[in-house]
DNA sequence: GTCTATAAAACGATAGAC
DNA sequence: GTCTATCGTTTTATAGAC
């Protein structure tokens, strides 16, 4: 029962179309630019219905569409990674779909957080949270992938930062220049920054200097 | 060479001052969210004067705050890299400069662009190449700067794009969880990115197989 | 030319009818 | 419990007074 009321599964719940449209619009459009008008005509929902299954209005939606698109790009981050495969390939492979994507959609969408999250970081603390939770339960799959392909926990987890940072800025850059080129630089990057990872050649060390560089892996 | 009115240089730069205050308040809360009653008070404007100074309204003034943000982003990059500077040094640096920004301003400011960027990159054409440009001019920089360093022209592009990417990406996720680590994991692996180009260990080529290869910067 | 007052529309949110 | 009509505010933009 309660909000969800999933025990029933009558109708072909208002909630989810709402909190779908809503991740929609706000992660193409801003947070700030898209009125809960165009998300309940989105979603074709009558008005007052958002104040019935969100009743702290916009803010619980965007919350609520924070943490929905964030589990959907998991689990889609989840079967890019496949438990047993190449975590290099498997990167790779994630930033060619990523760039495919941008492509399909002209440019429009990508990453379900970012837009929002960059709005309301500021101004938003459960927002802000949302959207963080999100983005640490990515960098966990990740960091569980890389730990399980050898990695040290502590490796993995900056190496999985770094995927994020560039997949994160090529899509910013790929969207605004309206090209697939930077997503498709960065994954080249990307590939190889988990492999040297792998290769034990990723580390915090200074890298001025001399610096004896150990060949890539495999 | 003031903005546009250059012939008479009378007021105390009221313009300069809407500029400033968009840039500022846009890249914090939002291009949406943010209405410009707010622009005016920040700046000390008086209503009509926005539309004396930028008849084409919000969206004129959005653009402007763009290449306003992007052209000061820029000269502190060129600061950050001196011409004869060490390249690798210089990309830590820069990213450890980053990181202090984000604690400075409590994790509420960090690049002048990304924010409205993403919020406009569908829907205002105007914006995003103002937008476009600004990461274009990064770009340039980053290029010149490493191309002078040794690396090739197409090296250097995909380099710079990486380094955007990575400080990109860096932001968004400081922002979000509120912490600078994640900058400073990707400033190392900026700097490493780099070393790599200058080195000639960076290349497009496939990253798993066998592929060797040894072409030299310079 | 510089600025104040007004206008028309859209916003988020609420109350209340069904 | 589900949805429609309305409220008060705030938005961008425009006249028109100084």
């Amino acid at each position: 029962m309660s909000t969800t009321s999933s025990a029933t599964e009558k109708q072909p719940d208002t909630r989810v179309r709402l909190v779908e449209s809503a991740a929609e619009l706000f992660s193409r459009q801003g947070f700030g630019a898209t009125g809960i008008k165009a998300v309940l005509a989105a979603a074709s929902a009558p008005y007052g219905s958002l104040y019935h299954f969100f009743p702290g209005g916009k803010q619980e939606l965007g919350a609520a569409a924070l943490t929905y698109g964030g589990d959907r790009y998991r689990e889609l981050l989840e079967s890019v990674y496949p438990p047993a495969a190449d975590v290099v390939e498997a990167t790779a492979d994630s930033f060619v779909q990523a760039a495919g994507l941008l492509e399909e959609t002209d440019y429009g969408y990508a990453c379900p957080i970012a837009t929002i999250a960059l709005e309301v970081a500021n101004n938003d603390e459960l927002m802000r949270t949302a959207a963080a939770d999100a983005f640490e339960s990515w960098l966990e799959v990740l960091e569980q992938r890389f730990t399980t392909a050898g990695m040290t926990a502590k490796r993995a987890r900056d190496v999985a930062v770094e995927i994020f940072c560039l997949i994160e800025g090529a899509v910013l850059l790929s969207r605004t220049t309206r090209s697939s080129v930077p997503m498709h630089t960065a994954g080249r990057a990307a590939a190889k920054a988990v492999a040297a990872g792998l290769a034990g050649d990723q580390n915090n060390a200074p890298v001025r200097g001399k610096s004896a560089r150990k060949k890539r892996g495999s």
